[in-house]
DNA sequence: GAGCACTGC
């Protein structure tokens, strides 16, 4: 779902009679005959009858299928579904526009706005949900969330998945849950498992197979009901797309006791077409030796054969490449004869202003055509209209945990073949489209079929301690789609050890507990606990610190050099000697007194006004949580600036964090961490590079061109080893 | 002189 979707979609108006002629209903009536042209909407019975018959229901479609709007409408009326329907998103964006989209559709109102709205959204900062709300939308996280409070997701007859293809480490953790659920809960639970691709297999084997059955827990592990069926009902009509599990397909699975249990009749899968306009796709005859000026060639090829209207769009790793590009074709554009339209040349990823993102969408000037040059944030979390050519380099930059190092990678990688069919489909969503390929089709063929699942590339600390804090235990059991490499366990639970969140035995402590219900990773939710501490006495300041570490980076990007100077000029008045968390500080308190024209105190110092208001929400929410939490002993002022001690237990509480994340200065000049004695350079970006300290703390590790620590601050070995000692 | 892709609670 794309941002100009979710800017169009309106707030129902309210009202307390609702009749055929209010205009709630004559715009349902009028979305009524768009959606029953919906591929989907054939598929309406068998849906129904699938999961009258079974409890759970593997779905594929491509995009443009309708199956985000329309497979809740299908299912809210069924007999079994007397309670409410959850429908997971990735981003929050995609669970506010389809929550709007569903409630015009069903002609309610949205939400909190009236007693009898059937459809609402649940994302951070933004519950807009009613005791009355049938169909929810929310995001992945915000249903791990709820499961804190009720672990058996009790309000719920049906849990729907959504683009499970993208496989973020909540998706795993939640398909997880939703198959314990599935076997364990007293009342059904429908569970249907929305993807993209056409890889259902693994999504209708993982969801066959039995739980591991351990201790003689047999009786409650076992699915109720699993030898009552027969499975000869409902894959026998060939007018159904889905199949039941049938004889031909029931698995007998033995666990350790020699316990036989066959399965059957409890997954259906169905699968529905996509709305697509047809892409032509273009591959190199020879592999590029230089992609920068394959991709500058192929940019004007497109523009000077190819009629108008129709933008590029050109994926590529970075930001540092787009504005190199950028500057190279807006030079060449000027050559161009006035035979040619004009070439509008726009960069779009995340880091840049939410004004220079917004660029993209607005229409070009007459004559011209827009060129594009995007990061991976075109391929799937913002749709931008107008583009019919795809530029595709194949590459992109990949963030990977590399367990023995204790860091994230983050380097330049080929994408996988379901990531190029993503980028080719791009072209096609208004017309028909080409997609040229940088590379040879060979290469498209050598290529991985999927990207890696975040689970197995990322710190397993977090998916831990949420496994833990709710009720599951024995995380190596865990029922994982894809099972993490044992040693990435191990090494989370050891960090989780470290940091006081389990107990020796393994279990999560009353610590763990309270750092699970953070918004936070562990570590940072542990810093927080610490400056709770009476004889720390500094929670209003951590929690500052701790929002910006939380959020994007509050400093704005810089390009141009004479910026840059202003910049440097600018962050000097806020720098701290200590390093990057007092400045934070410093930044979030001169922000946060500024009560006149925060945006312009912004732009003034070179700040993202944009990151500062995400600072400010995480700010009230980590307050208002702590309060609840009866973590909050002072209350809302500031400590004084007379408070000599206080910047020292500050980063002594970060220590408490992040003790696994200290080096110390060499004779050579180089830091060398404790754990490990790796080289680690202090990040470009810290008011400490360059600085020569007897030893610092950061809060990332990260190899890029080399292993850079970020966030960085000057501690003193004295306290380290009162930590570890 | 060098520099972090993208989500989310």
């Amino acid at each position: 779902m794309g941002l100009p979707q979710a800017m169009e979609a309106t707030q129902g108006t309210k009202r307390k009679r609702v009749d055929e002629k209010s205009p709630l209903q004559q715009k349902r009536l009028k979305l009524l005959e768009g959606r029953k042209r919906l591929p989907i909407w054939l598929k309406q019975k068998e849906i129904r009858h699938a999961l009258r018959d079974h409890n759970v229901l593997v779905l594929s479609g491509e995009t443009g299928s309708g199956k985000s709007t329309q497979v809740p409408q299908f299912l809210l009326d069924q007999p079994w579904c007397s309670g409410k329907i959850a429908i997971t998103q990735p981003r929050r964006v995609a669970a506010i526009s389809l929550a709007r989209r569903v409630a015009e559709e069903m002609g309610t109102p949205l939400g909190s706005s009236s007693p009898s709205s059937k459809v609402g959204y649940s994302v951070r900062f933004d519950d807009n949900t009613s005791p009355s709300t049938r169909i929810k939308y929310l995001t992945e996280g915000m249903l791990l969330q709820e499961m804190l409070r009720d672990a058996t997701l009790g309000q719920y007859s049906c849990v729907i998945v959504d683009e499970v293809h993208e496989r973020s480490v909540n998706v795993d953790l939640l398909l997880g849950f939703l198959k314990q659920l599935e076997t364990r809960r007293s009342s059904s639970l429908k569970v249907v498992v929305m993807s993209a691709t056409a890889d259902v297999d693994s999504l209708r084997r993982f969801f066959s197979e039995m739980p591991i059955v351990t201790q003689g827990a047999i009786s409650t592990a076992l699915p109720t009901g699993a030898a009552e069926t027969n499975g000869d009902e409902c894959r026998s009509g060939s007018e159904a797309a889905w199949t039941g599990f049938g004889d031909e397909e029931e698995r007998e699975t033995a666990n350790s006791s020699g316990v036989v249990a066959s399965i059957s009749k409890r997954i259906a899968s169905c699968h529905v077409e996509g709305r697509q306009y047809p892409v032509v796709i273009r591959y190199l005859d020879n592999h590029s030796d230089d992609i920068m000026e394959t991709t500058l060639h192929r940019i004007f090829q497109i523009h000077c054969k190819e009629p108008m209207p129709g933008d590029l769009l050109v994926f590529m790793t970075g930001s540092d490449r787009i504005l190199d590009l950028q500057k190279i074709v807006e030079e060449y554009a000027q050559n161009l004869t006035s035979d040619f339209p004009k070439l509008l040349v726009l960069p779009l990823f995340a880091a840049l202003s939410q004004a220079a993102q917004q660029r993209p969408f607005q229409p070009a000037p007459p004559n011209t055509r827009k060129v594009i040059l995007s990061t991976n944030i075109a391929e799937t979390s913002v749709t931008v209209p107008g583009v019919r050519f795809v530029v595709d380099t194949g590459m992109a930059k990949v963030k990977q945990f590399r367990i023995r190092l204790g860091l994230d990678s983050l380097l330049v990688k080929q994408i996988s073949k379901s990531s190029a069919d993503q980028r080719k489909g791009r072209a096609g969503r208004e017309a028909p489209g080409q997609c040229h390929r940088l590379y040879t089709e060979a290469a498209y063929r050598s290529m991985e079929e999927h990207d890696k699942p975040e689970i197995l590339r990322c710190d397993l600390s977090a998916a831990v301690l949420t496994m833990k804090a709710r009720g599951a235990d024995d995380v190596l059991a865990f029922p994982f789609l894809t099972p993490p490499p044992r040693d990435a366990m191990e090494k989370a639970l050891l960090n989780l050890l470290r940091l006081g969140a389990l107990q020796e035995t393994g279990q999560i402590s009353a610590l763990g507990r309270k750092v699970a219900r953070l918004p936070l990773t562990p570590s940072l939710g542990r810093v927080i606990i610490e400056a709770a501490r009476p004889e720390m006495n500094c929670l209003l300041e951590v929690i500052d610190i701790v929002a910006c570490l939380s959020v994007e980076s509050i400093w704005l990007n810089v390009d141009t050099e004479e910026v840059r100077e202003r910049a440097q000029t600018a962050r000097q008045q806020l720098a701290k000697r200590s390093g990057d968390h007092l400045t934070l500080l410093a930044a979030v308190q001169a922000y946060a007194a500024e009560h006149s024209d925060r945006r312009r105190w912004a732009d003034d110092h070179l700040i993202s006004h944009r990151a500062m208001q995400s600072v400010m929400d995480v700010r009230k929410q980590l307050t208002a949580q702590c309060k609840q939490a009866k973590l909050l002993l002072r209350d809302t002022e500031a400590a004084s600036a007379s408070d000599e001690g206080l910047q020292e237990r500050v980063l002594r509480c970060f220590l408490r964090g992040f003790s696994g994340n200290v080096a110390r200065l060499c004779p050579d000049g180089s830091y060398k961490t404790f754990i490990g004695n790796q080289t680690v350079a202090i990040h470009p970006s810290s008011v400490l590079r360059g600085r020569k300290l007897e030893a610092i703390m950061y809060n990332e590790f990260v190899y890029t061109s080399k292993a850079y620590g970020r966030n960085v601050s000057a501690v003193q070995l004295r306290w380290y080893e009162e930590i570890i000692g």
